[in-house]
DNA sequence: CTTGACAGTGAACGTTCGTTCACTTTATAA
DNA sequence: TTATAAAGTGAACGAACGTTCACTGTCAAG
């Protein structure tokens, strides 16, 4: 089959998949694709297979192979793009598995303050904070000083806590009694636009 | 049913998708939450729809509701967290939908320079690049000025073009001859640890 | 104690699923 | 042109699916 068919092909069962949430049934990829025939998809699933575009269950049902992962990682900004060819080869990531590791205990937050400016997460960001994780020294965590919240570093040094801010401009906190440490920031996120 | 009961079976559920990437059919659910009547699945799964847990097709079929948007958005920072019982409240987010406009067209690249730092980008950092969109003034974007890739802050005034770094230790460039734009950064993601 | 609502069982049923087989059409190369 | 492989058709089939119905156990309120 010429590779541009195929590749149209793909792109519908993903957009199908994207859409809905779940795999299209063999006889739902024939009308996406334009099959009549339930052997016919049975041929092009068992070459999406082969491509890892799909796979199939211990159960033998179909589900999401690379489509489940919707973008493409290539490598550093100073390599720039590579030509078409190879980014088909690229590996494929899903932000969400990427990103969160305890999916029940993750939370997104928004950032008002520029207390952190220093570390490059800014007023308007997202960031992804873990209520499960034990804070070391060193993370950047979510604390409750005194009934205020904030975002800062958690320095630890011998017995005492400090709490330090990214930004010069703002006075490292020392908490004369209550620290409630909420959980710890493990990603930023920022969207343009 | 107490509520207990019913959250860890929404978790079982939620576990399931997460891990396959489908959903259960009603006997698998069955399995998983300790039924053994499709009767009674069938009971569970109504209610699961009325709570938007998991939701049908337009043919029917089963298909995640909140389930395929894993992570919880809240507040801001300063408003803390919020007590458990707002938490269940809370919508729920996918990165990738919220992160990936255009699916096909989306790369992700890693920073390796900080001549972007003072836009919050830095060494490491991931930024996700649409490549279809048209480049505006005041877009980052991946260029290739000269032969070489970078990211930079495009401006546009009159008729001229300068790629401006977010750095004062770097200069703007006035391209020569070529100016390649690949692609617009649409957003910058960073994991710890 | 009785009643009624709720949670669950087990079986029957028609539908849809994916597999398979024999066959036809289309394109490629000798 | 003929041979040959690849792409697709259409129908048959058993298995699994989700719906539905009659029924059982449990527990709290009257």
């Amino acid at each position: 089959m010429e590779d541009k068919k195929l590749r149209s092909r793909i792109r519908e069962i993903s957009g199908f998949y994207a859409d809905k949430g779940r795999m299209p049934s063999f006889s739902e990829v024939g009308k996406l694709v334009g099959l009549r025939s339930k052997n016919a998809v049975s041929k092009l699933v068992k070459r999406l297979e082969a491509l890892n575009v799909l796979a199939r269950d211990e159960k033998g049902r179909l589900v999401p192979g690379s489509i489940a992962y919707p973008v493409k990682m290539l490598g550093t900004v100073e390599a720039g793009f590579p030509s078409p060819a190879e980014e088909e080869l690229a590996d494929t990531l899903s932000l969400d598995e990427f990103l969160i590791g305890n999916r029940d205990a993750t939370f997104l937050l928004r950032v008002s303050g520029d207390s952190m400016s220093g570390a490059g997460i800014l007023p308007g960001d997202m960031v992804l904070v873990d209520k499960g994780r034990s804070p070391g020294s060193g993370d950047i965590v979510i604390a409750e000083v005194d009934g205020e919240w904030t975002m800062k570093y958690l320095k630890k040094r011998g017995g005492s806590v400090t709490l330090l801010p990214a930004n010069p401009a703002y006075e490292p906190i020392r908490p004369k009694k209550e620290l409630k440490i909420a959980g710890v920031v493990t990603a930023v996120v920022r969207k343009y636009k």
